[in-house]
DNA sequence: AATTGTGAACCTCTTCACAGCT
DNA sequence: AGCTGTGAAGAGGTTCACAATT
């Protein structure tokens, strides 16, 4: 009821909040649904950050960013709290998805069962081998990707995943950014370009093997 | 020859460098194999930027960690910074790299070409679940991973795959570290621990893909 | 007594801008 | 003239430390 702390509380103001920030919510997400499973009723900033290997601070800080969900002196309310972060991350409702590359991990990431279970539901998939078109992975058929525009839309998506070569990637996104794709997770090992409004995460996984062949080969002292 | 120059130029000085920096290396890196595969001979820190959506000056900082590279008023020799690079990250070599966990995502990253590309080599696959031992994926056997001590030491291998449920990571992790495996790529989705001079990064697709639809929710004025 | 919420201090990473080579 | 290498400035993210609250 007080009017200075009151006008910060409701959800994304637009106050740029980092990547950085949006990834751990995920985690206390996750670190939540597994309080609930073993019937926890509070938690505390401390707790979060042990499960998750990093500091209390950190914890509120990131929370505080999209209101005050605590109480002073007992911690969060565990199904309060995860209600909350399911909002601000947008998983209390589904997401139609569409793979693009139904290759060795296009295939592997249409079976992926955590994509369905937090409300990712993968709807279409494509390739542009005509070799494949008809061919069924899991309860989907293989389409032909010259015809996103049209299915995309059809099924009302708006995250796409591409799991193309790296050669292809970029006409790729063009012509799901045409379709009216909005948000792209990209596996494909290229960066590549999007108008603003269209948001695009990269995947790598050989990027991420790099770094520890790096910290091997740079093992220092300490 | 000059005295004050010359002692920062040789690699891995211990100078504390970033992750951030040493993912941007793989995509220099990346761009740089293109570049060869194009007959380029010299190219500028602009070009790379631009080809990775960076800035020039971001690059030339990043690649001053590890010496001076380029030539001013030239740019860089493409094969020469290929080499330093692959240095840098430890891809002038080869690596032994074992897989934990043989679902859905396992096995596609047994399959994973990229990885062997650059020198990663899977030479063992493992899995609790007694059912599929014996069974092979490409030209692998999976194995029993109770028997992962002496499996990771007679074949050499200095990094794992972690792809296991949630409930089991920290367990294969703690195991792995105890047969002597010192980088660990975990794809389950829960943070694991390793002790110090263990390398370990996290690959949460789920995470990224709440990301975006973060993003989507949280649809910004920019 | 316990634990949140947060301004301020601190630290790290990125960008600027320009001297220094080619 | 062109482009690198880098110290310094700037921006951004993390941790500290403590008042506020239960």
């Amino acid at each position: 009821m007080n009017s200075r702390t009151q006008n910060k509380t409701r959800s994304s103001e637009a106050a740029k909040i980092s990547d950085a920030t949006v990834k751990r919510l995920s985690k206390y997400y996750r670190t939540l649904q597994s309080a609930i499973g073993s019937n926890k009723v509070t938690i505390s900033s401390e707790e979060i950050a042990r499960i998750n290997g990093l500091t209390a601070a950190q914890v509120r800080k990131d929370l505080s960013f999209f209101g005050a969900f605590g109480r002073r002196g007992l911690g969060y309310n565990v199904a309060d709290l995860h209600r909350n972060i399911s909002r601000i991350l947008g998983l209390h409702r589904t997401w139609n998805v569409c793979i693009v590359g139904v290759g060795n991990i296009g295939r592997a990431l249409v079976r992926f069962k955590q994509f369905q279970e937090q409300g990712f539901y993968i709807k279409l998939i494509m390739d542009s081998d005509s070799a494949k078109w008809g061919q069924t992975v899991g309860d989907l058929t293989i389409e032909n990707s010259e015809d996103c525009k049209e299915l995309v839309r059809r099924e009302k998506i708006r995250i796409a995943i591409v799991a193309v070569p790296a050669s292809a990637a970029q006409r790729v996104v063009d012509r799901l950014v045409d379709a009216g794709i909005k948000a792209i997770l990209n596996f494909a090992p290229v960066s590549i370009f999007a108008p603003p409004g269209v948001y695009v995460r990269n995947e790598n996984m050989a990027i991420e093997i790099e770094s520890l062949s790096f910290a091997l080969t740079n093992k220092s002292r300490k």
